[in-house]
DNA sequence: GTCTATAACTCGATAGAC
DNA sequence: GTCTATCGAGTTATAGAC
């Protein structure tokens, strides 16, 4: 365990338990036992850190993923115990995830790895439930890209009204027009 | 016209000709013929400017809407014309919507009325649309809401990956989906 | 109401000593 | 790795001119 990594995972108990919000790096480093110096020093900049507390959470929930698909017989019903999950968790990591996928929109240094995070494992991952159904590659690749575009868009809604039982049947609803969509010709 | 109109409309202006990125109130202020002071003066903060920035914004893309949806027979077509019009606007746009939402997720008081923007003007926009197909309350709030997510989530996408030819294909792929289950019973 | 000028405070980032 | 400055920037506040 570096000393980096020990750092890491005290942030993110951190921002589980107290939120994200504006936290300064002086208040975070107090209410972790270190200071803001340290934070830069090991994780280079507040961009930094921030996008090494996405990343981890991201790969513990994509971990997830793989977990219930490869657990449950039925890919929609691992999907529907996955958006319960994750949507669960909208209303502290949601605004963390959209703002650091803002700099990776515009190309940031630090946002590099995260970038290839967003653009990668959600998609494989997808399509790789849908090939198992027998769908040919490239509506796979199509299916896969609307699910995770659905899931964004239905978490962005949770997170902006807190309308949660509205994006349940949204959800609910998708994956019943897919199901449709893979029975017909 | 207001001083404040006059900076906000310059602002826009100036936003999309340089991009948004982390530009500071200075630079801004010094690009458009004014002091740091003054945006703080009319806009309050520089969250403020930017979410008022936004707002302007969201408020053309919104009358864009509903003049392609009273202009055109069919609402799909209307639709997709207006994805392509979005979709060219991503990459100085996109950014910037996604790190002010982040502020209304976490309620900060600048962005409530942004709060409000995003949560019912399209929802209620494209809600109608689908009434005008003849579809019931409850079925037309759904699929507006699914089509809001979809199209916010395929936005993301183009924004982090740039792969525009997936999202238009998802999103020609995903109106065709909606076209079939109206027409089942 | 609009604008200029100035100062103080917080915060992210960096440099340098140890 | 750690600590003590130090700087630029966003923010807020005050005083005052037009």
């Amino acid at each position: 365990m570096t000393a980096r990594d020990e750092l890491l995972g005290r942030s993110v108990a951190w921002f589980a338990e107290h939120g994200v919000g504006d936290t300064s790096l002086r208040t975070l480093a107090a209410g972790i036992g270190t200071s803001h110096r340290m934070l830069n020093y090991h994780f280079g900049s507040r961009a930094g850190l921030l996008g090494a507390v996405v990343e981890a959470v991201e790969r513990a929930e994509q971990d997830a993923l793989r977990e219930l698909v490869a657990t449950h017989e039925d890919p929609f019903e691992a999907g529907a115990l996955f958006w319960q999950h994750v949507a669960d968790r909208a209303a502290v990591f949601a605004p963390l995830f959209f703002e650091l996928s803002t700099h990776a929109m515009r190309g940031e240094p630090h946002a590099a790895l995260l970038r290839r995070w967003f653009a990668e494992g959600w998609s494989d991952a997808l399509a790789d439930g849908y090939r198992r159904l027998g769908v040919d590659e490239d509506r796979a690749a199509t299916l896969a890209l609307q699910s995770l575009a659905m899931a964004r868009g239905l978490l962005f809604e949770v997170a902006v009204t807190g309308d949660r039982a509205a994006a349940d049947t949204a959800m609910v609803r998708w994956t019943a027009m897919v199901r449709r969509e893979l029975e017909a010709p």
